[in-house]
DNA sequence: GGAAGTTAGTCGTTCAAACGATTATTGTTC
DNA sequence: GAACAATAATCGTTTGAACGACTAACTTCC
């Protein structure tokens, strides 16, 4: 039986299957190693990211209120569950929760003072992260992923989704121009 | 109280404190997109994506075996617990598992016969899965994706660790040539 | 050669995600 | 207008991840 030590030589681990098997696995792990410094910073605060993002999009119809699934819908990542994200966030006060009159089977909510207070707290953070995660890239280089990974999920995005998520659609793309 | 309906004319929702952030949210998006596609291949073999992984990871070495914690540095993402992530695959027969006689305190894993006719049986699956989710772009677009993925991790990866996992280094890189 | 410190792995517990079933309300249809 | 289907949200339960404490085995250093 091979030990680890007694292989120096080879470095390299299982080879790819294939160019879009090595991409998605590329994506996978630098997507974990980035996620390890949000964490990190918003473990800080007790919350979670995806706690954030909710609070980010109920800030940004503020003082407006989205239903419980509008929220879920345009949040990063699909989460099954909204209700007790919702219940978490609401225990701490940082939102606030109603019925709908006419509708009564849907909930509004909305983000409280506390919780746009979280946010703003969160605000210098949140800033130095991106920073820190992905400062060392210039600008284009930047524009550049953006609009690959826009390219490489919009067949697997729910059409009537694509609109409310910010992509590449709205905006000027190209592959390799401009700044 | 502003309902979701009574406002159409504006489908972007926050915008993006920088350009950083926007690249994060883009790419946690695309990997939440691709994992779910992902999860549902493997899923119906009884199995997780990680734990594919990990049977990936031994098959390569094959007939020869890693210690427990070898395994987990090799990971696509970082794994806290390997014992149980291990357990699950002994349980089905999947991997063995045999302490070191030199140094009791390691334990050597290895895949069975019946772990690899696992990682056969799902060859064509991922294979195919690969193809369906970023089949549609092209050569290019995908070396260019991996080459800014890598660059993008690498002040965030553990140096000791950068060369066992398969990145821009040991290929002639370059954000722009060659097909 | 025995105490202190390291390393590899395991286990306990807590917390969040995943999946499905369930309730409450509304819309449809005969 | 009563039965049936559809929808919004919630809840129950199971599973996996996260974090830390813990044990066993080796190393080091007086």
């Amino acid at each position: 039986m091979a030990a680890t030590k007694t292989r120096p030589p080879r470095p390299a681990p299982a080879a790819f299957d294939s160019l879009e098997q090595e991409a998605y696995l590329q994506l996978w792990r630098t997507y974990d190693r980035l996620r390890e410094l949000d964490e990190r910073v918003f473990q800080r605060h007790g919350i979670t990211a995806q706690q954030y993002n909710a609070l980010r999009i109920l800030k940004s119809v503020r003082p407006g209120a989205l239903s419980t699934s509008a929220v879920g819908a345009r949040l990063v990542s699909r989460a099954a569950d909204m209700t007790r994200l919702l219940d978490k966030l609401e225990e701490q006060g940082l939102v606030a929760r109603k019925r709908c009159e006419e509708n009564r089977r849907v909930v509004y909510v909305s983000i409280t003072a506390a919780g746009v207070a979280v946010v703003g707290r969160l605000a210098a953070d949140v800033k130095r992260l991106g920073k820190h995660q992905l400062g060392h890239l210039d600008r284009r280089t930047l524009r550049t992923l953006i609009d690959i990974l826009s390219k490489a999920r919009e067949p697997h995005e729910d059409p009537a989704m694509a609109a409310a998520w910010p992509g590449s659609s709205h905006r000027k793309q190209s592959t390799k121009s401009e700044e």
